[in-house]
DNA sequence: TACCAGGTAAAAA
DNA sequence: TTTTTACATGGT
């Protein structure tokens, strides 16, 4: 059947606010599980959920930096409706914050060197977000204190174990668990992905409470002040500081959140700010460099994330082969 | 082998 | 009230 007559295919364009580089902020997903999400350097996609099915979203560049475009082809096993396909649009555009504008933060860094010269490099890179609050939150419950590597394999088996499936042209997808599905299974089978006791239980019980109609995490987006998401998350077993700060920067698009505890931001401020060799900047070290950012402060946290992975060198040093460095994929 | 990774709650002091 | 401990897996 040809495309665009096939009702369970749909295509669409999307429009960001330039500037974009969609290569670099799809760049964090290469690598990832290609039965849920992953970036080739080419096509990024990912299962996201569109009236309660698993619906295959794969995007790729069709513009530049400056006049940014993007293909996006939704793909399920049954029929797109227009109401489907607007949704798959705003899902999209939160995906990956295109209607962002970053000029105002480039301009708010102007007086920070060395994030003035890591904006530089990595001009048009915008902070992607989940598709849902939950998923943001279980990730970084799932994240807390073991290696980001540790953390990825247990979200995969979680994914695999209880996401809903899809198949098309027999490959298998998943979709992020919902709610609903961790609500229902049993404590030592969500322990049975690798996860402690105790994560286990505070997923579950977050997964019931949401389930439940008790805690309504989308309702957040709508709050301005993050202090107020902050405390109510915190209230909340199993969320800190830290689990409340990497929600509501990668679920909620709060780019005034900062998780200052991170052990791996406090490892990046150190490499681009620090002064003496080997000294740990810790969270009030973390919370000093990135005042001057303003609301952006998250943003910038973001920005050195991804400059630490692609090699940049603080204080305008290049990396030993820039070129390769910049144009290749800086994994998940 | 031991130790550290994008922490947190609960026990012990 | 503050400090210590248990926890899970993957990489080095």
């Amino acid at each position: 059947m040809p495309p665009g007559k096939d009702p369970t295919s749909r295509r669409f364009t999307a429009r960001p606010v330039a500037p974009f580089d969609f290569d670099l902020s799809a760049g964090i997903f290469t690598d990832g599980d290609p039965s849920y999400r992953s970036y080739d350097g080419e096509e990024f996609w990912e299962v996201m959920r569109l009236a309660g099915r698993p619906v295959l979203f794969t995007i790729v560049s069709n513009g530049t930096v400056a006049k940014p475009s993007l293909r996006v082809e939704l793909r399920t096993a049954d029929a797109i409706t227009d109401r489907d396909a607007r949704e798959a649009r705003a899902l999209v555009d939160s995906h990956f914050n295109l209607s962002m504008d970053l000029k105002p933060f480039y301009r708010a860094v102007r007086n920070d060197p060395v994030m003035s010269f890591i904006a530089s490099e990595l001009y048009g890179l915008k902070s992607p977000t989940t598709a849902t609050v939950f998923e943001a939150l279980i990730d970084s419950i799932i994240e807390q204190q073991i290696s980001l590597a540790a953390a990825h394999s247990m979200q995969g088996r979680l994914i695999r174990a209880f996401g809903d499936r899809l198949e098309l042209d027999g490959r298998k997808f998943h979709a992020f668990p919902t709610p609903e599905k961790l609500a229902s299974v049993r404590l030592d089978r969500i322990r049975a992905c690798g996860l402690s006791g105790k994560k286990s239980e505070y997923v579950k019980d977050i997964s019931v409470l949401v389930a439940g109609g008790r805690l309504d995490l989308e309702r957040y987006e709508t709050y301005d002040d993050i202090d107020e998401i902050r405390e109510e998350l915190k209230a909340i077993r199993g969320i800190g500081a830290w689990t409340a700060e990497m929600t509501m920067i990668r679920g909620l698009h709060k780019m005034d959140s900062i998780p200052a505890d991170d052990v791996g931001l406090q490892a990046k401020i150190s490499h681009f700010y620090g002064r003496g060799a080997g000294a740990k900047a810790s969270s009030d070290d973390v919370r000093r460099v990135a005042e001057s950012w303003g609301k952006w402060r998250g943003l910038g946290g973001y920005y050195l994330i991804v400059a630490h992975r692609l090699g940049l060198e603080p204080a305008g040093r290049r990396a030993e082969t820039p070129e390769k460095v910049r144009r290749g994929p800086h994994g998940k």
